[in-house]
DNA sequence: CGGAAAAGTTAGGATGTACTAACATTCTGA
DNA sequence: TCAGAATGTTAGTACATCCTAACTTTTCCG
């Protein structure tokens, strides 16, 4: 039976090809279709994996598959998608408001827990924290009808000098930057002020409530903000 | 790589190997070796399906199978099956206490769970419960090191007439036992005391809290009870 | 005690997932 | 444009887990 990930659904996917549809849903959001050794460096496999993967998720009807061009996900491939990346954030607001989880440390514990949760023990979770949209590193949490709200932001690497802004979410990928961002106070929802941005991708210098920080010109583009 | 539950151990067994650590625990406890018949039908699988993870889990120095005569836990595998019904009784402890699921309905869910939580989270829970000693069907839960009262109590189909008693644990294999049991008052904690026992295997009539109840032999021999 | 029933094991096959090595296609830049 | 680099697929293998069917061992009872 080679371990289904046995959640209340009954012809439920294994976790794998769980992930396997998230991380195409994130690649595909570029509007490219997902590459096969972009999915297997996601997912830290070798791109023989994501072919063969690949076939048995189009004979299933989830994903759209051109050889030697990537991956789309199909509608019902997308739903999945959609309510794996559901389960993921409440998961991680969960972890982090209620059992007091930093921030940098929900991720690891929610891609696995994710695959394991049935619905109800999200409903349950996502009620108990009165229904959150949007998880620790301000990610928009898809609805149970799998609408989310994916305009894209700008980065703080795209404002301008004077401009203000809040921030709205971050990239989660790495714990370490999480840290490093909770560190000089950029986390969701504080206001940023940028003071200067040095040229050639120099550092960009801002003002967060009433402090200076800099900070250097990749960690900008990963912050997201929105107009105050 | 065959989906290993991918907690935080490195050398982490599968979810399913687990799983038959934890039954073989279980059965072992009547004293007698684990029989492969037995360990099949707990799962629902085949016995062919337990003879070969007994060779594997023989293999890996986790149980001891003498052929043809059942299998035994080495300590290694004691450690596992220990660890493993840690994680489930605080799990359902957890999900019974913080998230409003009913007793009866926690099972399931831990069943899953426990395969993908991490010690961390473990801990996290058992933390916000107060350290709790027992889960919500009055299972001890055994400790980080390993220790478990598992001293054996006398159900309520071995007291005699009209001796009082408080009722410690039930068995929580089947939610609608469970739920009649909660229905007449049967929960842990509470004294009964018994008015009548028909003979030739017949109910029991007992009071709790001022109210009387008629319970058959059998479930009377699923309540576990010590003395006040 | 001895043979039938029950219990257990092995053989052989399926599926999911992964790997490496070899081959095929697509892209890219001189 | 076109050859080498980059990317992707296929072939062949491994392993965990499950199954059924056939065989073996143990148990039980007349
Ligand atoms: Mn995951
Ligand atoms: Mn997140
Ligand atoms: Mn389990
Ligand atoms: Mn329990």
């Amino acid at each position: 039976m080679a371990t289904p990930s046995r959640r209340d659904t009954p012809g439920a996917l294994t976790g794998q090809a769980e992930d396997y549809l998230k991380v195409i849903y994130h690649l595909e959001r570029s509007g490219e279709a997902a590459a096969t050794s972009d999915i297997a460096a996601e997912l830290g496999v070798a791109p023989a994996s994501v072919s063969g993967m690949l076939q048995r998720l189009a004979r299933l009807g989830l994903v759209r598959v051109e050889r030697y061009r990537g991956a789309r996900l199909a509608p019902p491939g997308r739903h999945v998608a959609l309510q794996l990346i559901r389960r993921h954030r409440i998961i991680e607001s969960f972890l982090a408001t209620k059992l007091g989880y930093s921030w940098d440390d929900v991720h690891d514990e929610a891609e696995r827990l994710e695959h394991a949760a049935s619905t109800e023990l999200i409903e349950r979770m996502a009620e108990s924290l009165g229904h959150p949209t949007a998880d620790p590193h301000g990610a928009p949490i898809p609805t149970v009808e799998g609408r989310v709200d994916e305009r894209s932001l700008r980065s703080i690497a795209e404002m301008t000098v004077r401009e203000t802004a809040r921030v709205v979410r971050m990239s989660d990928r790495d714990p370490a930057f999480l840290r490093y961002l909770a560190g000089v106070g950029l986390t969701p929802g504080v206001e940023v002020t940028i003071v200067a941005i040095a040229p050639f991708d120099g550092p960009v210098e801002l003002r967060i409530a009433r402090k200076r920080v800099s900070i250097g010109a990749a960690a900008a583009g990963q912050v997201f903000i929105e107009p105050v």
